[in-house]
DNA sequence: GTCTATACGCAGATAGAC
DNA sequence: GTCTATCTGCGTATAGAC
């Protein structure tokens, strides 16, 4: 393993745990074990570790989405995947989405415009839209609004996770009983979404 | 009004958009318009201070929640206005549960002791799940789990505004477009809840 | 109670030895 | 490539005049 991919792990590490302003080059330092002015030698500045930490994170999301819309099958089982994918990438990437929606809420500009020009893409939500929409032409599903559907997929998956010491305080659960609930999420939330879009 | 009051209207603005560790006592002095050595006349330091405008926002959050809970109504008509007036919370204050839930992970044991020796209490959930389970046993509504029925109305109202910016970036609205989307959601969501737990 | 001036420490960044 | 030492500026906090 280089010394770079070890900077960019640890830093990884540290920034979604503490966000941009939160995280110290020293934690980083430390978290790999090697001298603070070793991060400077290998990346320029703060700002540049940062902007690489936030793109690769990014990209975790991105194609776990297109591989989905992509695809060539049902929308019903396209929607199935995309929860069962989608949790599992969230069971691995605790800290990822609250990491990304917080950064993205502090500078918008800033992240968009290193997001659009490194060219990589966003997820194509589009073409989801467009593939849950011509399904309820068709009477494969109910009729429903494509974005209200994705964005409640996306509410019910997420945001157990990224309100986790919220939901713990205010339901005196620990640790230990809250990611139980969690794991149990995956078939609840298929079972709500295709109650909502499936022709009885 | 009061230069204390005017204090914490501005330090509420500044920490609720950029949160503790990226809010600047400097940012603060300059939307009350006055010096920067008069934050730390009123408030000892930055801590304090930050202390106070958390405790504060929590509490717009609780009684709204307690009123709603203890009510004596039938649970379908509860979980109505538990829906309506949580969304319209949101509108008023969209910047709430993003620092809310951020702060909340950054440290968890800071903030929990500041909530409990706060006295003021929390939005009693047990409570609330414990109606939800009566009403299911007399056949009032459908058999469901009362945790995850409350975690599914709070995350279909909350992450569309806690993931505003990421949103519109996906799915490529304006910030007029989203929130029209935003606005139209409160019935949305009451639809799709009822639909679950009412029984045909 | 409000200001200006200043002290102080911390965090990012650089110089330069090895 | 990795380290130690050091510079610099910024942000919190205090002293003290008015």
């Amino acid at each position: 393993m280089t010394t770079e991919s070890k900077i960019i792990e640890a830093a990884k590490k540290v920034f979604l745990r503490k966000g941009y302003s939160g995280a110290r080059m020293q934690d980083i330092a430390d978290e790999v074990g090697m001298n603070k002015a070793l991060l400077h030698y290998y990346f320029r500045n703060k700002e540049s570790l940062f902007r690489m930490i936030f793109l690769e994170s990014f990209k975790t999301m991105t194609p776990v989405m297109n591989n989905m819309i992509s695809e060539n099958s049902p929308v019903v089982d396209k929607i199935k995947t995309f929860i069962s994918i989608y949790s599992e990438m969230l069971q691995n990437n605790p800290y990822l989405p609250l990491f990304l929606i917080n950064e993205l809420a502090q500078d918008p500009e800033r992240i968009t415009s290193a997001l659009l020009q490194n060219g990589e893409g966003l997820p194509d939500f589009g073409l989801f839209m467009d593939k849950i929409h011509e399904a309820s032409e068709r009477g494969e599903i109910n009729k429903v609004d494509p974005m209200s559907i994705i964005i409640n997929i996306i509410s019910l998956c997420v945001y157990p996770y990224v309100a986790k010491p919220m939901m713990t305080l205010l339901f005196k659960k620990d640790e230990f009983e809250y990611n139980a609930f969690l794991s149990q999420r995956k078939a609840e939330i298929t079972n709500l979404i295709l109650k909502i879009i499936e022709i009885q």
